[in-house]
RNA sequence: GGGUGAUUAGCUCAGUGGUAGAGCGUCUCGUUUACACCGAGAAGGUCGUAGGUUCAAUCCCUACAUCACCCACCA
C-alpha cells in the first residue's frame, strides 16, 4: 500500500478493459434485474473512430455503467455498419489514389475488395471502440450485412413490397453523375452561385433560363393562370425556331409558375427539372411526356447532332453561342443569383434524371390489423395508418421521447413534410434488392428463380438496413433477446442523423413490431475544434480520439466530451480542455493514494464525530443530486458537479483539514471511516465518468470489480 | 422563402422572477511528508439593443440587430 506510485499511469488501461471483458458483467446473461438496454449505433466500418464517436460511445458507456450500478441487467449491443455509399466513396478514394477505378473492375471483383477492406476497418473499429471503455457485450457484435440481419432485411422488404408500402417508380432522381447513382433527397445539399440567365426567344413568347442546354428536352411551355399578359395563349400550341429546326409546344396554364420571375414564361423540361416533372404531372393529358437529352454521364444524348456527347458544361456554351447566332437571345442576365441542388459528398451538380428506383411510401394508409404482423400490433391499431402518422403519434403521445425537446418540433417539422423514401440506389457495395425480372414477370427472391431471369441492379440505402437495427440485432441471437430487451431504453446518436436514421428506425419499428424501437432519443451535438471550427480533413483540424487518449488517457477525454456537453448542443474540443481532466484523474489517484496510505487499519464500527457526521450529511446530499441529474440523462451537470466536489471540496477542504484530525488520537478513527467513505461513495459516483481510474483506485484494496458495486443510496 | 437555436467574466459555457456562477486563462503569494498534472488568494460582467408586464427581470412578453444551423422543386 505504501508504495502506490505518485502519477497515475495511464499505460494500464487495456489491462483493466481486460479484467471488465473477461468477468463477464458486460453480458447481461451474467446480470440479474429489470433489463435496460442500448443499441449502440453501428460503427462505420470503413475507417476508425474520430472523435464524434468517441462521444457518442462515452455518453451510452456512462448510461449503461450507472444502469448496471443500480442492478439492471444491462445490454450495450456493439455492431458495425457497412455503410454502403459511404464506404464506397472511400473506397473509391484509395482506388484513385493507386490510380485505379471501379469501372476497370467487374462487380464482383469489387465487391469482394471493398468486403475485404471493410472486414479490416471492421477490426480497427472494435479495437478503437474497447479503448474508448465501452462496456458493450461483445458476445452479441453484429455487423449488417451479418446472414441472419440480411435475411430480416429481405424479410421485411417482401412484406412491405407485398402490402403496397414498397413499389418501384419511374420517376424522376437525384442523380449524382460523379458517383454514377441516385440520392434521396437528403442526400443533396443547395449551394449559392451566380450563373448568367439566359432570356431566349420562343416564337411570340421570351423566357428566362439557366439551362439552355436542356431546351431540346422542353414539351411545352408554362404560365400562371392568373398572368393577363399570356392569357389568350394558355391552350394554343405556339411555333418556334429551335436550333434544330421548328419546334411546336403547347402553353399550359400552371399555379407553379411566377409571375414576378423572369418574363413570367417558363419552358417545362419534365426529364430534366424536378419542377417541370411535377409540372408535367399535373398536366400529362395536354402535352407530351418526358423527352430525355442528357444521359446518366452527364452528357448531350442527342444522337445524330452536333451537341450529342458533349458534357453538359460544353453543350451550355455552345448551345448558347448557336442561339446568339441564330439572333435567338434577347438578353443575358450574368448575375443571376440562385440555389443549385448538388451531392452531398462530393459537391457535384445533380443531374435530375427519371430512371426506375424502389421506393417506400411514407404516407399511405394502410390497415394495420391485416398484415399478420404480429400480435402487439393486431391488438393496438385496427385502423387505417400511414408509416408516417405512426411515428407522428409516436413522438407525440411521448411513447418515444426526444431529448433536447426542441428537437421534436424539428422532428414533426420534417415528418409532415416527408415524401416517399428511395431506397433503392445504384452502388454496388451494399445488400442486392432481392428482385428478379423476366419480361413484365417480377419475383421477389435472394437468389434466381431459374433460367431466364435477371436481377434488379441495384443495392438498398444504407439506412434501409440501419433503419431496421434495433429489432433486427435483438432478433438474430434468439427470440428470448427480443422478447427481454426490446423495445430498448434509449437510443442515443447524433442530431445530424435525426432524419437519416431515427425517424426511420421509429417508423420500421412501428411496423415491425407495434411498438417504438425505444423510449428515449439522447442526441448529442457536433465535436467541433477548440475555435467551434467543424472538424474536416481539409482544414486539417480533425481530433483523433486514440492519439489523445494515447497522450492523455480514456478518462481525460471522456469527461471533456461529457463536462458542459448539453444534448443537442456543439461541445468545442480543445486540448487544454482534455489536459485538466487528465489533471484531475491524478488528483482522483492522488487523493485516494492519501486517503489508502491513512485508513488501512480503518474501523466501520467506529462512532463519528458530529464534524465527520456532518461531511457524511453533505455527502449524502451530494449523491442524491447526482442520481437525479443521472435520471435526467443530464451528464454534463451530474460530471461537473462531482468534478468540484471532489476536488475542491473533498480534495481541498476534507482532505486537508484531515491532516490535524488524523494526528489527534481523539479524532483519528472517525476521521478515517470518514475519509473511506467520501472516496468510495466518490469512485462510484465517479466510475460511469471515468471508469479507468476509478477501477484502477478500487483495485488496490478490493477483490471485486467497482464495475458492479451498488450505486450508493444510503450511507450507513 | 419557412423554421430553430444562440447572444452572460479575456475564452468556453452553466444558471435563477429578487440586483450573477464554473472551468480554463491572467495576476499575487506559497519549495506544507497525497498530488507542482499542487495549494492559498485576487482582479474581471450596466447578463446583445429598444420597449412592455411586474413591487422587482439577466431570467416572462414584443420588436430589432448580429451569429450559427436546419428545411425548401425560384425556372
Amino acid at each position: 500500500m505504501k508504495d502506490i506510485p505518485t502519477h497515475y499511469d495511464q499505460s494500464k488501461e487495456s489491462e483493466i478493459y481486460k479484467l471488465w471483458e473477461e468477468s463477464g458483467y458486460f453480458n447481461p446473461d451474467n446480470l440479474t434485474g429489470e433489463p435496460f438496454t442500448i443499441i449502440m449505433p453501428p460503427l462505420n466500418a470503413n475507417a476508425p473512430p474520430h472523435v464524434g464517436h468517441a462521444l457518442g460511445l462515452t455518453l451510452e458507456d456512462i448510461m449503461i455503467r450507472y444502469q448496471r450500478m443500480l442492478g439492471k441487467k444491462t445490454l450495450w449491443l456493439p455492431g458495425t455498419d457497412h455503410a454502403g455509399l459511404e464506404t464506397q466513396v472511400v473506397f473509391e478514394k484509395k482506388l484513385e489514389k493507386e490510380g485505379r477505378s471501379r469501372f476497370q473492375m467487374t462487380r464482383e471483383e469489387f465487391y469482394k475488395e471493398v468486403w475485404d477492406f471493410v472486414q479490416l476497418n471492421k477490426h480497427i473499429t472494435e479495437e478503437g471502440i474497447r479503448r474508448l471503455g465501452a462496456s458493450c457485450d461483445w458476445s452479441r457484435n453484429t455487423f449488417t450485412l451479418d446472414p441472419k440481419i440480411v435475411e430480416i432485411v429481405y424479410d421485411t422488404f417482401r412484406q412491405m413490397h407485398s402490402v403496397g408500402l414498397i413499389y418501384r417508380g419511374n420517376r424522376i432522381c437525384n442523380w449524382c453523375v460523379k458517383h454514377q447513382t441516385n440520392l434521396a433527397d437528403l442526400e443533396t445539399k443547395y449551394i449559392e452561385r451566380t450563373d448568367p440567365l439566359y432570356y431566349i426567344k420562343y416564337g411570340p413568347f421570351v423566357l428566362a433560363t439557366v439551362r439552355p442546354e436542356t431546351k431540346f428536352g422542353d414539351t411545352a411551355l408554362a404560365v400562371n393562370p392568373k398572368d393577363l399578359r399570356y392569357k389568350k395563349y394558355i391552350g394554343q400550341e405556339i411555333e418556334a425556331m429551335g436550333l434544330l429546326g421548328p419546334i411546336k409546344l403547347k402553353v399550359i396554364a400552371d399555379e407553379a409558375v411566377d409571375q414576378e420571375f423572369g418574363t413570367g414564361v417558363v419552358k417545362v423540361t419534365p426529364a430534366h427539372d424536378p419542377a417541370d416533372y411535377e409540372i408535367w404531372m399535373r398536366h400529362k393529358d395536354e402535352i407530351p411526356g418526358p423527352k430525355q437529352v442528357i444521359d446518366s454521364r452527364g452528357k448531350m444524348d442527342l444522337p445524330g447532332t452536333k451537341y450529342h456527347g458533349l458534357k453538359v458544361a460544353e453543350a451550355r456554351k455552345i448551345v448558347t453561342e448557336d442561339l446568339q447566332k441564330a439572333g435567338l437571345i434577347e438578353k443575358i442576365d450574368e448575375n443571376y443569383k440562385h440555389n443549385v441542388q448538388v451531392c452531398y459528398k462530393c459537391g457535384n451538380i445533380i443531374e435530375p434524371l427519371i430512371m426506375p428506383q424502389w421506393y417506400m411510401a411514407m404516407t399511405k394508409k394502410f390497415r394495420v390489423g391485416s398484415l399478420g404482423l404480429g400480435d402487439n400490433l393486431k391488438s393496438k391499431n385496427s385502423n387505417l395508418q400511414s408509416l408516417r402518422d405512426m411515428g407522428v403519434e409516436a413522438v407525440k403521445n411521448g411513447g418515444t421521447k426526444i431529448m433536447p425537446e426542441r428537437l421534436e418540433k424539428v422532428f414533426m417539422h420534417w415528418m409532415e413534410n416527408i415524401r416517399d423514401w428511395p431506397i433503392s440506389r445504384k452502388t454496388w457495395w451494399g445488400i442486392p434488392i432481392p428482385v428478379w425480372y423476366k419480361g413484365d414477370e417480377i419475383k421477389i427472391s435472394e437468389t434466381s428463380p431459374g433460367d431466364g431471369w435477371t436481377q434488379d441492379p441495384d443495392t438498398f440505402d444504407t439506412w434501409f438496413s440501419s433503419g431496421q437495427w434495433p429489432y433486427a440485432t435483438l432478433m438474430v441471437h434468439g427470440e428470448k433477446d427480443f422478447e427481454t430487451f426490446y423495445p430498448t431504453q434509449v437510443m442515443e446518436t447524433g442530431w445530424d442523423i435525426l432524419f437519416f436514421w431515427v425517424a426511420r428506425m421509429i417508423m420500421f419499428g412501428l411496423y415491425k413490431t407495434g411498438e417504438v424501437p425505444f423510449e428515449t432519443v439522447y442526441l448529442h451535438g457536433l465535436v467541433r475544434d477548440k475555435d467551434k471550427q467543424k472538424m474536416s480533413k481539409s482544414k486539417g483540424n480533425v481530433v483523433d480520439p486514440l492519439g489523445v487518449i494515447d497522450q492523455f488517457g480514456v478518462d481525460a477525454l471522456r469527461m471533456a466530451l461529457t463536462v458542459g456537453n448539453l444534448p443537442g448542443n456543439d461541445l468545442p474540443l480543445s486540448e487544454d480542455k482534455v489536459r485538466g481532466y487528465r489533471n484531475f484523474a491524478n488528483k482522483i489517484w492522488n487523493a485516494s493514494r492519501f486517503v489508502l496510505q491513512n485508513t488501512e487499519d480503518f474501523d466501520t464500527k467506529t462512532k463519528l464525530t458530529p464534524d465527520d457526521q456532518k461531511i457524511l450529511g453533505e455527502l449524502a446530499e451530494l449523491v442524491k443530486d447526482i442520481t437525479k441529474l443521472m435520471d435526467k440523462y443530464d451528464f454534463a451537470h451530474a460530471s461537473e458537479n462531482l468534478y468540484h466536489y471532489f476536488w475542491h471540496t473533498f480534495a481541498d477542504k476534507i482532505i486537508e483539514e484531515s491532516k490535524t484530525k488524523l494526528a489527534s488520537p481523539g479524532t483519528k478513527k472517525s476521521t478515517q471511516l470518514m475519509l473511506i467513505t467520501v472516496l468510495e461513495t466518490s469512485l462510484k459516483l465517479l466510475h460511469p465518468f471515468m471508469p479507468f481510474v476509478t477501477e484502477s483506485v478500487w483495485q488496490q484494496t478490493h477483490k471485486d470489480l467497482l464495475i458492479i458495486q451498488k450505486w450508493p443510496k444510503d450511507l450507513h
